[in-house]
RNA sequence: CGGGGUGUAGCGCAGCUGGUAGCGCACCGCGUUUGGGACGCGGGGGUCGGCGGUUCAAGUCCGCCCACCCCGACCA
């Protein structure tokens, strides 16, 4: 490592960002213009998301499956607004086998096209609905501007997409995957979030109604950390997806699609981490507890491996490193398990086997009081219940901070100067040029409309006219 | 695409008025170390972003090109 220390948060937050995911050893810059190598530490953080979800997905009935990486451009061309979004980023493949292609193939930038391509041939009956359906894959999107975890020309996810014989059914299903993201969010990864729809100008293109789920970053960014829309009868209208009902009668579907992706991690960096490193919540983090040892000589280093051999026996439970690599100093270690997270560092050495002790330190409390001495007998019960703490209190802090820097301002000005450096809770009409003139006055856009509505009804924080929802606006990645 | 910046060892940089490339960290070897980023000694590693020009001689001067980064427009 070049230099030791990071640049700090309140120094420099996108560099703090960037410095963090190389050194932390989750991701590299690929030889590609905007795409990343997702090392193993990365990918180990983003398989154990990937099982959480996972599992999520299957206890509500879907099932996965694989769909080809490019997609006939023609395909992106049947639903007018899906193509007026996808276009400008699409990647093209023009050539194959060194002969011009008769029809231009994209890199799929989101599936719905073929995958309503495949529902029309596979869906005749109401006996064939549901169809629940999910992939996990990678996407290429042309981003004109990148930065690791948040927006990569290529990124991995994953794109759920369902077909149903009623409008209430997909609005369900819509909705039902949101509050999984949520779950998923704020108990998996300790981040809270707000559940809420997009804005006309913010929702997926194609859909009737986006719906996300948005997390307030360290610096009061808005990070969007999952989305699930309502696609209507747009895709099936456009691909034909048509199904005979009890009666006999032909009727269009109506279809899902919801996504999740890697930039889910950088929400967990940049919700948690400090100015050593990352924090990763205890349920995801690839290593729960980072066992240094510390021995001078030979002699101690036989009796304190042999403690460590017990200790790495009696927490067999948990996801354990052991850092025994040699010629480096227990400080040196320290601080590269903080820049990596682990939100439990186990320390022993001579005295604690005297002792029959280990140091427990948490990665979540640096210093003093975050470390405690505790016996060897029952340590798999004190790790088990300090990494249900941090978990517990890596959520409360974030939910803090959010709460903090969210205001209702109750003017212009007022709106204005929140969002310098928070989210603003406002009435809004939703009106897509009054969100334009807010864009064009404060870099903010709308991040979403919450589901958990106060009731009664304002005016427009910019423009006075009635308004019957209340907005999140904020500045965003 | 517009504005700004940077390209010299894996990373961070120095290299002046041109004379044939160096420092710190990292890496390798040996030894001493190890409770908050250890130290000594020895070592390996470079078509100086590319192409062309000026010159006896170019990392250095000139021209063109390319790449990347930051700030906007696009976005999970």
């Amino acid at each position: 490592m070049s230099e030791e220390r990071l640049p700090t948060r309140s120094e420099n937050f996108s560099e703090w960002y960037n410095q963090l995911v190389l050194r932390s050893e989750l991701a590299d810059y690929a030889p590609v213009r905007g795409c990343m190598v997702v090392r193993p530490y990365g990918w180990a953080l983003w398989e154990n998301i990937t099982a959480a979800l996972d599992s999520r997905f299957k206890a509500t009935g879907h099932v996965n499956a694989a769909f080809p990486l490019l997609i006939p451009r023609s395909f992106l061309e049947r639903e007018k607004d899906h193509v007026e979004g996808f276009s400008p980023q699409l990647a093209v493949v023009t050539i194959g086998g060194g002969e011009v292609l008769e029809e231009p193939l994209v890199v799929r930038p989101t599936s719905e096209t073929i995958i309503g391509h495949m529902y029309a041939k596979w869906i005749k009956s109401y006996r064939d609905l549901p169809v629940l359906i999910n992939l996990w894959n990678s996407v290429v999107r042309w981003e004109l501007r990148t930065k690791l975890f948040l927006r990569t020309a290529e990124f991995y996810w994953q794109e759920g997409h369902t077909a149903h014989a009623s409008e209430a059914e997909a609005v369900a299903e819509t909705m039902q995957m949101l509050e999984i993201y949520a779950d998923f969010a704020e108990n998996e990864a300790a981040v809270p979030v707000v559940r809420g729809r997009k804005s006309d100008t913010e929702k997926f293109a194609g859909a009737v109604d986006s719906y996300s789920i948005e997390a307030m970053m360290a610096d009061t960014r808005a990070l969007q950390a999952g989305t699930s829309h309502n696609l209507g009868q747009n895709f099936a209208r456009a691909f034909d997806i048509r199904y005979l009902d009890r009666n006999n009668q032909q009727q269009l579907c109506w279809t899902t699609s919801w996504g999740l992706s890697t930039r889910f991690i950088g929400a967990i960096i940049m919700v948690h981490g400090d100015d050593q490193g990352l924090i990763l919540p205890p349920r995801l983090a690839p290593h729960q507890v980072l066992i240094v040892p510390i021995h001078k000589d030979e002699a101690e280093r036989a009796l304190v491996m042999e403690a460590v051999e017990r200790m790495r026996r009696q927490l067999g439970g948990f996801r354990l490193r052991l850092d025994d690599r040699e010629g480096l100093t227990p400080g040196f270690k320290f601080h590269d398990g903080e820049m990596r997270g682990v939100p439990l560092r186990l320390e022993i050495g001579p005295k604690d086997v005297a002792k029959g002790t280990v140091a427990l330190a948490r990665r979540d409390r640096p210093g003093k009081d975050g470390r405690t001495f505790v016996p060897q007998d029952g340590l798999d019960r004190a790790v088990a219940d300090l990494l249900v703490q941090i978990q517990h209190d890596l959520f409360q802090r974030a939910l803090t901070f959010r709460l903090q820097n969210t205001h209702q301002p109750e003017d212009y000005d007022a709106f204005r100067q929140v969002l310098e450096s928070g989210w603003a809770d406002v009435w809004w009409c939703g009106e897509a040029d009054c969100e334009a003139v807010i864009k064009e006055d404060t870099k903010a856009s709308s991040r979403v409309i919450p589901i958990d509505q106060p009731g009664g009804q304002g005016v427009c924080i910019r423009c006075g006219r009635p308004a019957r929802e209340r907005a999140i606006f904020s500045r965003s990645y």
